[in-house]
DNA sequence: TTTAATATTAAACACTTGTTTAACTTCGCG
DNA sequence: CGCGAAGTTAAACAAGTGTTTAATATTAAA
């Protein structure tokens, strides 16, 4: 029983490197070191293997978001802040499997094995949104674009996350090692981002930090 | 002699909706209506097809950031705006082919093949990026993150133009028209990613527009 | 019109893909 | 032990991939 779950592990690690698609069966089963068969007798599938690896994110990524909305104790822009914060640790920590979650849900086929991804995160989005535009109806935020920010906050973290190529070329110093395994490029981007969307949901009075 | 461009035309539009791994020259053909054997014929390989398209639109590519930055007569928060509106303009007026392009960027296999547009891409991120910095030297700009600025810039609007589903999930209203479509659409990205970065970079003094 | 290069075609090619089969191990439990 | 279910294996399978071939059609110049 140890071998299922070892499939998937190097299936995700595969499908984050190579995509769903360019990754065989046969790569998994030898860099699994197990026979190829295995893959069909366990999920079915090829495809049910990456079902099963969505599956068993799924809770992972019901991001709780929703309970940070309801939260009464936080303003707007703790709010959004807090949700910035999770976002991307939530993205870091589980980069690989996001490669694999938005590279499929970016070329959007099959669309019933994403039809549930898709699902939360829109609903996420729309959580996010709202917050955003309560801030602006309580005219504690400038009159921005709700939608538009959300898209800001998170193709900020996805274009971070999917290129490791620009990544080391526009972020790596001397070193080959990739910027986002260290923990401080974690915080340098949520600080930015936290920062860049204070600044344009919020007109500061007097401090320039 | 129309056929070679013809071929090119398809390809890049089902390159576009369905990715390159996952097009076939068949499907090529039958949607160009030429037989399959004229794409090895004409291009060499499937690959070839893939490079003539690349090279056709290279020129395309070659942003003239580099002008704008050179040009005397623009303070540097007039050059970062035209910087977005010239990336904005250039991609959504060439999106399919951005798209292509960024999927291949992304996953980022036979580097050959893409190692000119990685180089160009690279280039005029970091002409942009030295902008941010003279800026913030002067001290006309915050003391911001140069590189993450760029990071958002660019993120926003490949997250748009990336996923269709969360487009008109999103920004569809009650039609089913793709949002992208929609000269609107382009204009309002513009004033968003121009505020935001602008809010960023510089602290105003009095107006809340 | 003849001729040679170019363009196009249908068929076959070699190869890889995901999946299935049937034999063989391994394991747990009466 | 014995026996059946579950796990694993190597081999074969059918379908699809990009590419090549050899024949045919088209074109343009002599």
């Amino acid at each position: 029983m140890d071998t299922k779950e070892h499939i998937m592990h190097v299936g995700m690690q595969l499908f984050a490197e190579k995509g769903y698609e360019t990754t065989t069966i046969r790569d998994i089963a030898a860099k699994a070191k197990v026979n190829l068969a295995l893959i069909s007798y366990h999920f079915g599938s090829k495809e049910g293997l990456l079902k099963n690896i969505f599956q068993q994110r799924a809770l992972n990524l019901q991001f709780h978001i929703w309970e940070i909305s309801k939260d009464k104790n936080l303003n707007e822009l703790e709010k959004v802040h807090l949700m910035i914060e999770y976002y991307i640790d939530k993205i870091f920590t589980n980069h690989q499997f996001h490669r694999v979650m938005m590279r499929e849900l970016f070329s959007s086929q099959s669309e019933e094995v994403h039809s549930e991804t898709i699902d939360i995160f829109t609903e996420n989005a729309k959580i996010v949104i709202s917050i955003i535009e309560k801030g602006i109806k309580k005219k504690v935020f400038r009159k921005t674009d709700p939608e538009l920010c959300f898209a800001s906050i998170i193709g900020t973290i996805h274009h971070l996350m999917h290129s490791k190529i620009l990544r080391t070329r526009i972020f790596g110093g001397k070193e080959i090692k990739d910027p986002i395994l260290e923990p401080s490029f974690k915080k340098r981007v949520t600080k930015h981002i936290q920062q860049m969307i204070e600044h344009h949901l919020i007109a500061d009075k007097n401090n320039n930090n």
